[in-house]
DNA sequence: AATAATTTTGAAAGCGCTTTCATAACAGGA
DNA sequence: TCCTGTTATGAAAGCGCTTTCAAAATTATT
């Protein structure tokens, strides 16, 4: 499969189009010097005298080198690329972070590599090994279920950055949101607007930013002074069947309550719709605060009043710091505090 | 950067965790024949003697050798990367489709990379070079812009996969949802419900799936009889604002409807936002039906009557078909029919 | 049994880049 | 001016695999 040169069409497009890409060595040659000197100017690891950068940067220019990421992989090299590990590619909420990191890594001529870990440690792990495989200069783990002794390990090979924890490691990032000020203010928010009687529907207990959002509640409530009462928190498994089943349980068992927390956006959305199957309307009998806000949460019914997740500045963040991690420097990034965005599911109780 | 001995940990689980990878040549050393003879027992390029076959075999599982890609992409041989172009990473639509792109790939050691085009050939075009670079074996892509013959010219040195066209071409194949049908369906439900007065939110008509869901809107129109009024359809951007803008002129306009048939669930949802705030509820006052049938149009208030779109599936055909033109077959997949899921918004007019 | 036609196998040459290692060029100090 | 200490540069050896090419082993042919 040696030279497989691709039928050169006859177009006349100043750029020649489909002609073999053009390899360092030619550069080289163009610009009279070695491929070393040329590899050292592309990867700066070394000084090179002016002039000859100079001569091969025109060169460069003029030939249209691109390097193969592929040849620079297996020869030790960057290879531009960032492994990203999510949960689950089409996940609403993680969408928005990778976009994020694509639009950093872009233009930087990085490549982000996608793989979801499905929410499992052991996918997870397997993950970790594809990336190492594929040479990846460094790694994003969004969240996920991978023991932070094993994210460390990683972190002593290749530079990696995590969100959703807090943890301290060479060679490692994390990222993380404060999600029991996220808590507090969407419960705050409810008990200022006069509820007393408030329901929070929890995420999965095995999530630390599904229990800091559940302490968040409890002491917003307790700030204000109200008794912290279990039965008017069940469980949920963020998605929007689970915050459905979660009102059904709450109407069924005839809890009282002038209001929801939702621990996350699609359960919110599905409580809403268990309340609308009940003849309950939002907000005028039972007003919602969600938490993340999808992109779909502006365009509920109503609007649903949320905590803002920067889940697209998360992307960028991480990306940038994985980014400064492979320069050789500690990320001096943070991401912004949680703020509420009321819209239009709250409104004041009767009475 | 030879030889980068990881601090090997004196773990002692059974798989020895972070060992250096071990390589075709141990291999090979391993079972008492060449390299060669392994290479080619993995790719299943030459003929190998039984007897050998099964030493390499047994090498290759006590070893636990995993080809490097980095190296096969190098020397020319399969990489087992697939380059998707989709159009925006966090597209909830074609989410599911990377999904099941994901999902077959997956546990054939295949992995998917994916970059973003942002619905404009040259950002794709762009695609191309970055993914032709990283040596992918062959290239979905979804829907997108470019040029048919530009994915002509790119199918004569891999196999491509696109989605969204009919096209015919060596190395190419394509895989086109019925738009048409979808648009027709629709329309003929609510007409079956006993609407006449059906206004229609167009998407972008340079997309061709756009203006076909048009064309089924109005043949099931002319075959109801009723006479199509170009006032009654507005023109959409497949997002949730501009079907709420479309609704709002509509109003303005005031036209006469009991119904709509949105191109997209996005702009579905962002017209029932759009009547609502006019006072208008779905469906005792208007009728909505959507496309796509979105994961989350399940929840929607009300629930989204819409046509099913095989996202997913169609990933997954999607990835066997260019799995197959690996393999040098000509792919035999088929998308389902496109059928209408009632829900509940939807009604009989009043009257 | 001897030779020709096949088939299986291994040695070695890359793929396109990075990186040692050693040499060449250039300072500075005596 | 000669020698030493730096610094810029190039030659060459890989990275881990595939593939060509030719030799070796096997089978078929007369």
């Amino acid at each position: 499969m040696k030279n497989k040169s691709i039928a050169r069409t006859g177009e006349k497009s100043p750029r020649s189009p489909r002609s073999e890409p053009v390899k360092l060595e030619q550069v080289a040659k163009a610009a009279g010097v070695s491929p070393s000197t040329v590899s050292r100017i592309l990867n700066g690891t070394a000084v090179v005298s002016e002039l000859k950068k100079r001569a091969v940067d025109n060169a460069i220019a003029k030939l249209g080198f691109v390097p193969n990421p592929i040849a620079r992989g297996l020869a030790g090299g960057r290879t531009l690329s960032i492994g990203v590990i999510t949960q689950a590619i089409d996940s609403p909420f993680y969408g928005a972070a990778l976009r994020g990191i694509e639009d950093v890594l872009d233009p930087l001529g990085y490549c982000p590599l996608f793989v979801s870990g499905h929410w499992t440690p052991n996918a997870e792990a397997r993950c970790i090994d594809v990336l190492r495989a594929r040479r990846v200069d460094g790694i994003i783990v969004l969240t996920g279920r991978l023991a932070d002794q094993a994210l460390k390990m990683c972190a002593r090979s290749m530079p990696v950055v995590v969100t959703g924890r807090t943890l301290k490691a060479p060679g490692l990032f994390s990222l993380n949101f404060d999600n029991f000020e996220g808590g507090r203010i969407a419960t705050q928010h409810l008990v200022e607007m006069g509820h007393r009687h408030i329901a929070f529907i929890a995420g999965d207990p095995a999530h630390p930013d599904a229990t800091e959002r559940l302490r968040g509640y409890r002491v917003a409530l307790a700030d204000a002074g109200i008794a912290y009462d279990a039965s008017l928190v069940v469980p949920g498994a963020y998605n929007e069947q689970s915050g459905l089943l979660a009102v059904n349980q709450l109407l069924t068992e005839r809890r009282r309550f002038t209001a929801i927390f939702a621990a996350n956006d699609q359960m919110a959305v599905g409580a809403a719709l268990g309340l609308q199957r009940r003849s309950l309307r939002v907000p005028d009998d039972i007003s919602i605060v969600g938490f993340d806000d999808l992109p779909t949460s502006l365009y509920a019914i109503p609007p649903l009043s949320t905590v803002h997740q920067p889940a697209y500045e998360l992307g960028r963040l991480a990306a940038s710091a994985v980014l400064q991690l492979i320069a050789g420097d500690q990320p001096s990034v943070e991401l912004p505090a949680p703020r509420l965005i009321a819209r239009e599911s709250v409104r004041r109780p009767h009475g």
